[in-house]
RNA sequence: GGCUGAUUGGUCAAGCGGUUAAGACGCCGCCCUCUCACGGCGGAAACAGGGGUUCGAUUCCCCUAUCAGCUGCCA
């Protein structure tokens, strides 16, 4: 058996968002998976929508993604040049086109903006529809000559026949026929001499060996345009995988126009490359037994493209998010804290212990993001409402926990072991002698030094890091707030 | 409009003629608990509709509906 090699294939115009992601990501798991070979090619042939510094986002992200590529512009497998536009130089697409037009596969148009346009008929949803006619397939050789010498402008059309059908097999979706009437001439090498997606996909990846064609379902229905091509050439046909798209909540096709994120901003957001990694892997993909959480590693093992599925499939953030945390519990500390650092520092400016704090805040938070809003009270204590003193299970209001607080404040300025299990200890000794719940002096507490529903720690933890001095004072405002109510 | 494809809970999905139709996220409840979270337990929630084929259809075929993609000198 032959090796398997495919190819990633993307145009410059810009970040890459998810869906390009999973492309890439499965192109490298169906090479991997059987030792196969990897490839990166750059399609710019479009010098439209030719974005500068575009490459080295592909590079980069590929690189972060662990995606490493076998062949391409920086690592030649023999198989260059791996950037069209440098391959359009070396005249190969000329080559075959011209081989092409000798075979009577493909043919020469002279015809000009003004007469494309008096072809279109009907109006669709804004598109406007038109098939090319054939106009000028029935110039002469003579004819064809004269307009070349004369330098009028051209292209070049495939000539696809007007009856019968076509057939081309795709490894998920099966056979697909359509008629021959359907397939229109489209256009191989454009006015500019460079060659359309259409033409240089076929060239390139017959010439680069790529065995497996792996790309998005949008090419579905052009692919027996492409078969073809393949055919008119007498080369043999790859193997085609055709991959379900991915959708935004409103079931469109994910696109940077419509402000979808791209992986660089998921990482900016504070996910961790495994798991967008992980969680893309399984938007259109299965494994045979029921586990989520997957290494690299662990997808090139068990990835069996036979169980990529057919159904587009929504990007759900809120499930991403959860398998974020789930990388982020799983984290060992040490990494961890050194990416939460700088999340940590932003809000928190004063001289904290922040590992600690870190720790605290492992496993209550998605992604990196999340942190602020857990630690901001450290820094200053918000505005808070005496309201929040008040709690219906723990039967805590203003009057019991003024009374608590009170009570307990001069056992806290006295206190000389500040820390977590020093204050613990004393508070719970308070407890016992009065003859209460924890919760029901530990809320008033906690109220009082956070200002806060809902923090990462507990009343005795929060002073620890606060310190004597500062969870006195914020102690004491409670005290007034409670006063004054 | 034409062509092609898709259609299992809100979302990701298993299933590949006979199942109480898995599992995960999210949601709800309970437990744990110095709040929240973590963790544990439990719950609500689905085969688009209609015809066939078959002893029997979520699974196979046809039609309809819906959605998507293509219909560019974009990929």
């Amino acid at each position: 058996m032959t090796k398997i090699r495919t190819r990633y294939a993307p145009s410059p115009t810009g970040k890459m968002h998810v869906g390009n992601l999973r492309s890439a990501l499965y192109e490298f798991l169906i090479a991997k998976h059987e030792g196969g070979d990897f490839m990166l090619r750059i399609e710019d042939t479009d010098q439209e929508r030719f974005v500068e510094g575009a490459t080295e986002i592909i590079y980069r992200t590929l690189e972060k993604a662990g995606l490493k590529h076998d062949e391409g512009p920086d690592k030649d497998g023999g198989y260059g040049p791996y950037v069209q536009s440098e391959r359009m130089k070396t005249g190969i697409y000329m080559k075959y086109a011209k081989e092409l037009i000798d075979k009577g596969e493909a043919y020469y148009c002279f015809c000009d903006k003004e007469r494309l346009a008096s072809l279109k008929t009907e109006i669709v949803e804004g598109k406007e529809i038109m098939i090319y006619d054939k106009h000028c397939l029935s110039l002469s050789k003579e004819e064809v000559e004269a307009n070349l010498a004369a330098g009028k402008p051209f292209v070049i059309r495939q000539n696809n026949p007007t009856e019968g059908t076509t057939t081309f097999h795709d490894e998920l979706y099966g056979d697909i026929t359509v008629d021959n009437g359907e397939l229109d001439d489209m256009i191989l090498i454009k006015s500019d001499g460079y060659p359309t997606y259409n033409f240089a996909n076929v060239v390139d990846d017959h010439t680069m060996n790529i065995t497996h064609v792996v790309r998005g379902n949008e090419y579905l229905s052009s692919s027996p345009k492409y078969v073809r091509l393949y055919e008119a050439f007498g080369w043999e046909v790859p193997v085609y995988i055709h991959l379900p798209l991915i959708t935004d909540e409103n079931h469109k096709k994910l696109s940077k126009r419509s402000g979808h994120s791209s992986f660089e901003d998921l990482l900016e957001q504070g996910f961790v490359t495994e798991a967008i990694i992980n969680y893309v892997a399984l938007l259109g993909w299965s494994p045979e037994d029921n586990c989520e959480i997957f290494t690299l590693d662990e997808l090139i093992r068990s990835f069996d493209y036979r169980r990529i599925s057919k159904s587009p499939a929504v990007f759900d953030i809120v499930k991403l998010r959860w398998m974020n945390g789930e990388y982020l519990k799983a984290m060992d500390f040490d990494v961890f804290y050194k990416m939460a650092e700088p999340y940590l520092r932003q809000t928190l400016k004063k001289d904290f212990d922040l590992k600690k704090i870190a720790s605290m805040v492992k496993t209550r938070i998605e992604v990196f993001l999340d942190i602020a809003e857990h630690v901001d009270f450290f820094e200053e204590l918000p505005e808070y409402d005496v309201a929040m003193y008040t709690h219906k299970k723990m039967k805590t209001d203003s009057a019991s926990s003024l009374k608590v607080l009170t009570e307990v404040l001069p056992l806290l300025e006295t206190q000389e072991d500040y820390s977590n299990d020093g204050l613990y200890r004393t508070l719970v000794k308070y407890v016992e002698e009065t003859g209460c719940k924890n919760g029901y002096v530990m809320w008033p507490i906690r109220t009082a030094v956070s200002g806060k529903q809902m923090t990462p720690a507990g009343a005795t933890e929060i002073m620890e890091i606060l310190g004597k001095e500062e969870s006195l004072k914020r102690i004491r405002r409670g005290i007034g707030l409670l006063q004054n109510a």
